[in-house]
RNA sequence: GGGGUGGUAGUUCAGCUGGUUAGAACGCUGGCCUGUCAAGCCAGAGGUCGCGGGUUCAAGUCCCGUCCACCCCGCCA
């Protein structure tokens, strides 16, 4: 029906007649000249019907309204001197129409489609085949089609196989909520969706493929985010033979070729590497935002010195004492203090110290604190005059997931975050066990796949187990062979070595309280894989839609998907999730327990 | 489950200490207009003020409840 895409008409044109064909963006009337914008994947190209050329179709042209679907055959012309528009590729010609088909016509839009659109997000997603017409989010749709194209091809080119997954599978347990689909010819039983490929990956490596990968959807439902989604999609992949820095290093090559070939952008230095202890000390967080330094600073050493019984309560408890330096943020005033403590405390800290570097040191605490106290503070945090030290007193996970946060904010208002920088850092060397207070338990760190280290191997198949009761066990000192990888303080991506031998993966269960018969009622087709020749292996999972979310500078993921859904997980262009028939359930042998309120 | 912000024309918003005819811009409809590209000018249509209840002579405005969207905590790697 064309001969050409709209964005691509050009001056190497002029003189030949095409056929295009495309949307009508936007449209001048001039009563005399008719000027219409035709828009298709492509771009723009101006339209033009003149009475002159063709007084029925420039009637006809008339009656355009934005949206209508056209197709049009004219000869392109450059554009008369003075009227060329330099802000579009194709603002040096236009074509004039000689002939004029419309395919088809739109009721007035619901909102406009232009970029800088004003429309509501609901509203947006409600007619998402309109948003979508919209050039910013079409280009987002067209960079992650892009980056999953770079990703396969590097893949391919390493010799991995890409490999499907069952969706309909088996509820795991540990991690997030399944979502459940029940089973219609085994009453009474569910399939679960897959939250990851995990256990398919590693028995795929027990069968020998060796490079498995898949670009594949993973379900999860618990709340969103701006960067969650109850349904996302994942670069998964698994390797057998490998140690955690081939992983690495496959990785590090292939998110290299991605700015290169999504975004033409070459990441030269090597991405920063951190042990989760160094990261946890110094950013308070195992994702940092490593675009800033702003680093926190551990002052319970110093702050000994004091007769501030906040902190000196805290630290006898076991707690720990860091700040923070705020750069040149001794002019806030009293005010702007206390929302920021109001924000630390929304985070989870009892409160937030600061304390000005002026001439002197100004704070309501500075008197608790001997004069080369202050000073030594002033020092480690590197404060100079007009700076701003902050500070929170608490137990160690409080007061470095508190400051995290804070840096993060801080880094915002002190615009020490650039765009266009994009600052990757690999974080490894993570405990294997976390303690569940509430259960009073360990957990896996990662998953309970996870292999220790190979130096705290002997200890985690020898040490007593009834120190499995307590949280301060030399459970809390075992390593994983895991790792994540961070791109501008979001988690893009996290993998491990596996457990390959059954006697480890039974010793696993067992750290974890699970008993022999529930491991093998959950994954024991996975423990009996493990004793037929099962090879060392390990991988790992990259959120494609985080990563994309990046590249496209955009600020959630639902800009690039391109169905998302919303806080509550419903789909508002489809109406999804929704009730159905009672004839439905009862074949699947299910009642519901939700009674619809009246409707009266 | 909890905290925060918002919900008024098709859209984005304004609407004060409650006061009788709820406004603006864009969009839409009609007219004029031969070089616009956010076209311009003139005229017009368009409202369940999210929903339910309450207080009041009177509610978009105050109170209670509820629903929806977004951000965050919990949850989730």
């Amino acid at each position: 029906m064309r001969d050409k895409y709209c964005g691509d008409v050009r001056e190497t044109d002029v003189g030949s007649t095409l056929s295009l064909t495309g949307w009508a963006n936007r449209w001048r009337d001039h009563g005399g000249l008719v000027f219409i914008d035709l828009r298709d994947r492509s771009g723009v190209v101006q339209i033009v019907f003149s009475p002159e050329v063709d007084a029925e179709i420039h009637e006809l042209a008339h009656k355009i309204r934005n949206e209508f679907v056209l197709q049009v055959k004219g000869e392109v012309r450059k554009r008369p001197e003075g009227t060329e528009n330099p802000s579009i590729p194709t603002g040096q010609v236009e074509v004039v129409v000689k002939e004029l088909n419309v395919l088809n016509e739109s009721k007035p839009l619901p909102f406009m489609i232009e970029d800088e659109t004003e429309a509501s997000e609901l509203l947006r997603l409600r007619h998402r085949y309109l948003d979508l017409r919209r050039p910013v989010i079409r280009e987002n749709i067209i960079l992650r089609h892009k980056t999953a194209r770079a990703v396969r091809e590097y893949l391919d080119s390493q010799g991995f196989l890409e490999v499907e997954t069952p969706v309909l599978t088996k509820s795991t347990p540990e991690g997030a909520r399944d979502y459940l689909v029940a089973s219609r010819t085994n009453p009474g039983h569910f399939y679960a969706l897959p939250q990851s490929p995990q256990l398919f990956k590693q028995i795929l490596m027990v069968s020998g493929l060796e490079k498995y990968y898949q670009i594949v959807k993973c379900f999860r439902d618990e709340d969103l985010r701006a960067d969650r989604q109850p349904e996302f999609t994942q670069i998964d992949l698994e390797m057998s033979f490998v140690k955690r820095d081939d992983v690495i290093s496959l990785i590090d090559e292939m998110i290299k070729k991605v700015f290169k070939d999504v975004l033409g952008k070459e990441l030269n230095e090597p991405f920063a590497r951190l042990k989760y202890s160094e990261a946890m000390e110094r950013f308070g967080s195992d994702k940092p935002d490593l675009r800033f330094s702003l680093e926190l600073k551990d002052v319970s050493g110093l702050v000994k010195e004091s007769s501030f019984k906040v902190f000196l309560d805290t630290l006898s408890n076991g707690g720990i004492v860091k700040g923070l330096n705020a750069k040149g943020l001794a002019r806030y005033s009293r005010k702007e203090l206390d929302d920021l403590t109001k924000e630390v405390q929304s985070f989870g800290a009892k409160g937030l110290a600061w304390i000005k570097a002026k001439k002197g040191f100004e704070s309501p605490i500075a008197k608790f604190f001997p004069e080369q106290t202050l000073k030594a503070v002033a020092d480690r945090l590197e404060a100079e005059e007009g700076d701003l030290m902050l500070f929170v007193a608490d137990k160690p996970q409080v007061v470095n997931d508190t400051l995290a946060r804070l840096r993060q904010e801080l880094g915002g208002r002190l615009e020490l975050i650039k765009d266009d920088v994009y600052k990757l850092a690999w974080i490894t060397d993570y405990p294997l066990f976390e303690w569940n207070d509430e259960e009073k338990r360990y957990e896996a760190m990662h998953h309970p796949f996870t292999s220790p280290m190979e130096e705290d191997l002997e200890m985690f198949l020898s040490m007593d187990t009834s120190e499995l009761q307590t949280p301060d066990s030399k459970l809390s000192s075992i390593q994983a062979q895991a790792y994540d990888i961070v791109l501008n303080g979001y988690e893009i991506g996290g993998g491990s070595i596996r457990i390959h031998k059954k006697a480890v993966q039974d010793r696993m269960f067992e750290m974890l309280k699970i008993s022999p018969e529930e491991a093998d009622t959950k994954f024991g087709f996975l423990l009996e894989a493990l004793e037929y020749g099962a090879p060392p292996h390990g991988g790992i999972a990259l959120g494609l839609d985080r990563l994309v979310m990046i590249l496209a500078g955009a600020q959630s993921i639902r800009d690039v998907i391109a169905f998302p859904k919303t806080q509550k997980a419903v789909c508002p262009l489809s109406n999804a999730p929704s009730s159905v028939d009672e004839k439905q359930l009862k074949e699947l042998h299910i009642r519901s327990l939700h009674v619809e309120p009246d409707q009266d």
